[in-house]
DNA sequence: ACCTGAACACCGTTCAAGT
DNA sequence: ACCTGAACACCGTTCAAGT
């Protein structure tokens, strides 16, 4: 993420996708989904606006590529581990998401808004190989990695979104959650009454791990319709 | 949604809010989130854009009330059913968010990107209340109403950011998921068996049927932890 | 082949001025 | 109290012109 350094050898574009890709990474990392711009990066690159569109097709396939080059990384660091039981790869690869997503928040909006292209692929390679591993085939292997996947991609998109949120208004975490948690508490108690006794909980809740929990249930549930199967 | 006309009564304004979010509706089903401006808003409702802001804070504003007005009615709906067990009832507020959704593209999106503002309570009182009714306290019952919660809005985000791409590039539904399937056909054989594997099941799935089925699936999971309580 | 940078057609939001 | 509409400070994208 070294700030690109101008036409080093002669004749060399001074410019290319990679830097552009990891500049974009810089700026999304400091401002978030606003803090990329053509204009922020034509600066921190040392070029003009539309030099980049010599190398990226528009802003779609910036953030596409940016999240795909976190996302890559991230799969390949959870898929080294060849020799682990299926369900322990599974939840592997969604902890190494959900800290991927935890260290770059914009790469969870950018997922639940682009369906079905490289960053999700990889994602459904990772857990739908492993479900399938677990003894699933046909439909049942259909239904399940895409209940895991969708499961992931909403826990993704939720964080991201909350900490956009606490960005935005200058909030830390605490007072997010207990800021939250109030507004939950002076609900209409006849028509809220689990929202208001869950507020309590708001506050000393562990983002990971029930992350991680939610992912069981998903495995126990494939679990217990394989045993009804037989 | 009948287009406002102005100052039926005299003295009385002849803007609400209610008005504006009711034409902000049509405009977003019509023309998804790209539909939605203060331009487009105010020449519908014969204003300039200045009087919208009298009534609305921003566009943040806009679009979460927005949002709240499809999911409030349509939680209203799914909830009239008080004689429906539990898991029946669970299911049927699933699939009322799953149709309104496909019928608001946009409400999905905005779901991802606001989160515990009031469209989510509402969805998760609904969702909440019954995974307690199920038997289910403390921990548990947290942990099982927020990877329901998590599941539904993963899916709402990921449908509406297919309707999105497909609209945008003028794709039927039938015709994006061809090109999707074509896509992951000629992924590399030794690094995406999976997703190769699988690419002919996208063009004749159910995605209101997989919704469910994942439903299910978590649904089942809280009933093999119940059992293993005792 | 690659880059420049001004120009275009948009945005959301503000605000002095009106009624 | 409510509305007008011009103005402001931005966007992403294009494109003639340069090297």
């Amino acid at each position: 993420m070294t700030k690109n350094t101008r036409r080093t050898q002669r004749g060399e574009p001074s410019l290319s996708r990679d830097s552009i890709i990891a500049a974009s990474i810089d700026l999304l990392d400091a401002g978030g989904d606003s803090g990329l711009t053509f204009r922020a990066l034509s600066e921190r690159l040392g070029t003009g606006a539309g030099a980049i569109y010599w190398h990226v097709a528009n802003k779609d396939d910036l953030l596409d590529a940016a999240c795909d080059a976190i996302v890559a990384q991230t799969m390949a660091m959870a898929a080294g581990s060849a020799t682990m039981a299926s369900q322990e790869a599974i939840r592997a690869i969604g902890l190494g998401l959900f800290d991927a997503i935890d260290a770059h928040p914009w790469v969870g909006g950018q997922l639940a808004r682009a369906p079905a292209r490289m960053p999700m692929v990889r994602i459904l390679e990772g857990i739908g190989s492993r479900v399938a591993a677990l003894g699933l085939q046909g439909n049942a292997l259909w239904l399940g990695g895409s209940a895991l996947l969708h499961y992931i991609l909403g826990v993704a998109a939720q964080n991201a979104a909350n900490r956009a949120y606490a960005q935005t208004h200058a909030l830390v975490r605490e007072d997010y959650l207990a800021a939250v948690g109030a507004e939950w508490s002076q609900l209409d108690a006849d028509a809220y009454p689990f929202t208001r006794g869950i507020a309590a909980q708001l506050r000393e809740h562990d983002d990971r791990a029930d992350f991680l929990a939610g992912i069981d249930l998903i495995l126990d549930g494939i679990a217990a319709q394989q045993a009804r199967r037989g």
